[in-house]
RNA sequence: GGAGGGUUAGCCUAACUGGUAAGGCAGCGGACUUGAAAUCCGCCGUCCCUUAACGGACUUGGGGGUUCGAGUCCCUCACCCUCCGCCA
């Protein structure tokens, strides 16, 4: 959420901002609710303020044991008229919420302008593609083969799109989000936080995915509480109406948890095997700082998650989305995708965005700075998803004779083991 | 699920039979000081008006009600603690 002041005053840069999204906000209505709530606050602090006033002599004139009727009975009408604009005031104060909630954070003026996906352009690439004296086979094959994972049985319990990993391959899946936990907690300083895994509707308005993307979640009606579709829920809401510590920060946590997402309407394109699924597993990176550091902060924490790809020797491409590929609370972003040989394209294992205050102001986040208190920025960025990384590591260490040698980084995980199959 | 107790500012703690939130600690700024401590003064949640100053409204877990007036009374929801029941 932005500042409802900031969007009054700079109301063609918003319009701008929200247009090279593709959000459509109606900022006429803004200027028309803004306005008449403005006039009406007003209007009715003044009123309170009589109020105030009598109340306050009448509080006195019954201390010295006199009678107050009159006064009384004057002010039994203004409480009626206080009312009927406290009302007034309540009705607006909602529609203007609802406004405020559905304008998109503005990008950040490094962030290139573009439509989509097709223009975000490459930061740079590492590794080398694996090259093959065989045609590499793609995940399901393999997974096939070595015996790793059961779509099938997963679809009997729970549906398409829910893996069920076995044998090895639950212990290779393991394997991997220890490898990063303790990457991200030893060698850059994350502190470790396990949470639950379902969350309020307060939480999911605060990193932003009520009210736009509730279709997107699954929620347990009974209870009210949505299953997590990422730990930056979580994680980040760990610290909602909160004033921090200026000299703590930044506070830079690392949470694994699996997420789930109902992608509805996505069915088609690009859902085989893991590719897109309603659960996956993912360790998850998030960062409270202070306004002034947080775009070094973000490539510092781009570059704790590129060290994953990289320590398990995977070729990957760093590109910064545009514009039009920004999503809803990020101010600036950037994905990481990991080369998989056998499907042969690139596939997004890791999105690290900067959402400057827009998520601290809708979840309250603040800290002390001297004598003032001020919002956070607030980051996060995947440390990764392990369906996809499997997927990227199945295809690109496969041999001839369908066996998996095992990245040495991974080997401790496995009792030293070299290889599978 | 049942019974009782609780939630006041970053933290800790007050407020009569309803009378308009008192203190303390921490932090920030200033005075004093060679410097520091101590001491004193101011600030230290949000919003509106305003160039600014001044001013005003709101804020006692959330929401509603009664009242001229609610931390206080009533209803409701959330969370925490204790005990009972059930349970991995």
């Amino acid at each position: 959420m932005l500042d409802q002041g900031f969007v009054r005053e700079n109301i063609e840069l918003v319009e701008k901002g929200a247009r090279g999204r593709g959000e459509k906000v109606d900022l006429q209505l803004f200027l028309e609710l803004d306005q008449r709530w403005r006039e009406l606050l007003a209007q009715r602090d003044s009123l309170k303020h009589q109020r105030n006033v009598a109340s306050q002599s009448i509080g006195q004139l019954v201390k010295e044991g006199q009678r107050a009727e009159e006064e009384i009975a004057r002010m039994k009408g203004l409480g009626q008229r206080i009312k009927g604009l406290d009302e007034e005031v309540k009705t607006l104060e909602n529609r203007l919420r609802g406004v405020m909630l559905s304008i998109p954070n503005l990008p950040h003026s490094s962030v290139p302008v573009g439509r989509g996906d097709e223009e975000n352009p490459v930061v740079r690439t590492w590794g080398e593609k694996p090259g093959f004296d065989f045609p590499p086979r793609d995940h399901l094959q393999l997974g096939g083969l070595l015996g790793l994972f059961d779509f099938g049985r997963g679809s009997k319990l729970a549906g398409s799109g829910f893996p069920l990993y076995k044998g090895l391959g639950a212990r290779l899946e393991r394997a991997l989000v220890n490898f990063m936990l303790d990457l991200h907690t030893q060698k850059h300083g994350y502190l470790e936080i396990s949470p639950p895994f379902l969350a309020n509707r307060s939480c999911m308005e605060g990193t932003g995915q009520l009210p736009k993307l509730e279709e997107d979640m699954y929620l347990c009606e009974h209870d009210d509480l949505f299953l997590i579709p990422t730990a930056e829920v979580p994680v980040t809401n760990l610290h909602r109406e909160e004033i921090l510590d200026g000299d703590d920060l930044p506070l830079k946590y690392v949470a694994y948890t699996p997420c789930f997402r109902r992608e509805a309407g996505s069915y088609g394109k690009g859902t085989r095997g893991f590719l897109r699924v309603h659960q996956f597993d993912k360790v998850e990176l998030v960062k409270f700082v202070r306004p002034e550091g947080s775009y070094q902060e973000l490539e510092d924490l781009l570059g704790e998650a590129e060290e994953v790809l990289r320590l398990l020797g995977l070729s990957y491409r760093v590109r910064l989305l545009c514009t039009g590929d920004l999503s809803f609370a990020a101010a600036k972003c950037y994905d990481i995708d990991v080369w998989a040989p056998g499907e042969g394209k690139y596939l997004e294992v890791s999105s690290c965005s900067n959402y400057e205050d827009f998520q601290a102001r809708r979840a309250g986040i603040r800290f002390r700075d001297g004598g003032k208190v001020r919002f956070v920025h607030t980051l996060n960025g995947s440390g990764v998803a392990t369906a996809r990384l499997l997927v990227a590591l199945l295809e690109t260490y496969q041999t001839r004779e369908a066996e998996l040698i095992v990245p040495p980084v991974l080997r401790p995980y496995l009792d030293g083991r070299e290889k599978i199959g």
